[in-house]
DNA sequence: ACGATCCTCTACCAATTGGTAGAGAGGAGT
DNA sequence: ACTCCTCTCTACCAATTGGTAGAGGATCGT
């Protein structure tokens, strides 16, 4: 078989915890999805709480995959920001049920969160320190990295997730409308960096 | 009594909703939290998905309510957004739960989405023409204000509520730190905002 | 032919879920 | 004394939840 049983199991529990939640997602309705029995997947897995931890633990190193690969490329000053937003876009757009989990994992309630920031602590602590390192090559505006860094965070996967909101706000939700609202996010995020 | 028990059905559904979010708040759980019966609750409300709806027109008109206080005073170009953002930050300290029932509300697979927008249409309106009437007399860096207005949304909301990101980035969450988040947060705006 | 291992199944289970039916307490108006 | 209305309760229910126990089929090396 091309996928096996365990990773088919996965990838449904990514997409419905990413876009459905957690909570309201039973074991059934995801076996029933795969077509197998609920005991199926508690053959693989010892509970619903071990399913989310193994979503979130792949969904993690998919993620650091990204900013990894971009942060390699050795890019410098806005350009590097523009080009992470881009690839989150991408992401968004290809598989919205990963930053739909990152959203469901940063929930007050969570219990996974330390499992993801284990994952994302080293590229936060990388991002700050190039934060910095632009900033003090006067590349960009300067102010406190770590602040900046949880605004740009708040900006950029609220853009790319909130289509509720864009939806209630009457902003498509099309790819055209994702290619938009990037546009125009990076266009503010550049004014707000730049450096005077 | 000093509040009925309407109210105070209300007030603890906001907060259980609010913070550990909709799903997975029993009945049985809201009524023992209020010291009684999930029967009594069900007399007052007739099926938990009205409690939710009540809970979001109650908060959807005291969040309006915020916002048209402000725009009454007539302020105008980036001291308006400044002053905004305090009130944003003032509810987010004040009553957490508010904010966190937008995003519980704002999920994809939220019913109740459109009750809201219902609520907030007016004031998204209002606050699309205040960036265009501010962009055209050049008191705003030009740009679509649609958009704009997304990108301040996810900003501002994303800062002021994404405390477990924060605390998983090692950035306080006490009121200290959230004066100090919201004191960069200006200043971003600021940056963002400020005309060419 | 053999057991061993891997995998998926049927059959259950106790606990919890949202919700119904209706009793009874208390006060207000007559 | 009377009924009516408001409110909270006990008792119950069918459905769903996550999880256990263990049977049975396939495929493997021996």
């Amino acid at each position: 078989m091309a996928e096996s049983t365990r990773e088919r199991i996965l990838d449904a529990a990514l997409r419905a915890y990413g876009t459905e939640g957690f909570a309201v997602t039973s074991l059934d309705a995801l076996a029933t999805e795969l077509g197998i029995r609920k005991q199926t997947i508690l053959y693989y897995f010892p509970s619903k709480q071990a399913i989310f931890e193994a979503v979130v633990d792949r969904a993690a190193s998919d993620l650091v995959k990204v900013f990894e690969e971009q942060a390699a490329r050795g890019v410098g000053g806005l350009d590097q920001v523009e080009a992470i937003v881009k690839r989150v876009f991408r992401l968004a757009v290809r598989r919205p049920q990963l930053l739909g989990l990152i959203r469901e994992v940063t929930r007050p309630g969570s219990l996974s969160i330390d499992r993801l920031s284990a994952h994302t602590a080293p590229i936060f602590d990388r991002a700050r320190d190039f934060l910095q390192r632009e900033m003090d090559a006067g590349r960009m505006r300067a102010s406190d990295p770590e602040m900046l860094l949880l605004s740009l965070y708040s900006t950029v996967v609220g853009v790319a997730t909130e289509l509720e909101v864009q939806r209630a706000m009457g902003i498509s939700d099309s790819l055209r409308g994702a290619v938009a609202r990037r546009q125009e996010l990076i266009r503010f995020l550049r004014a707000a960096l730049e450096p005077v």
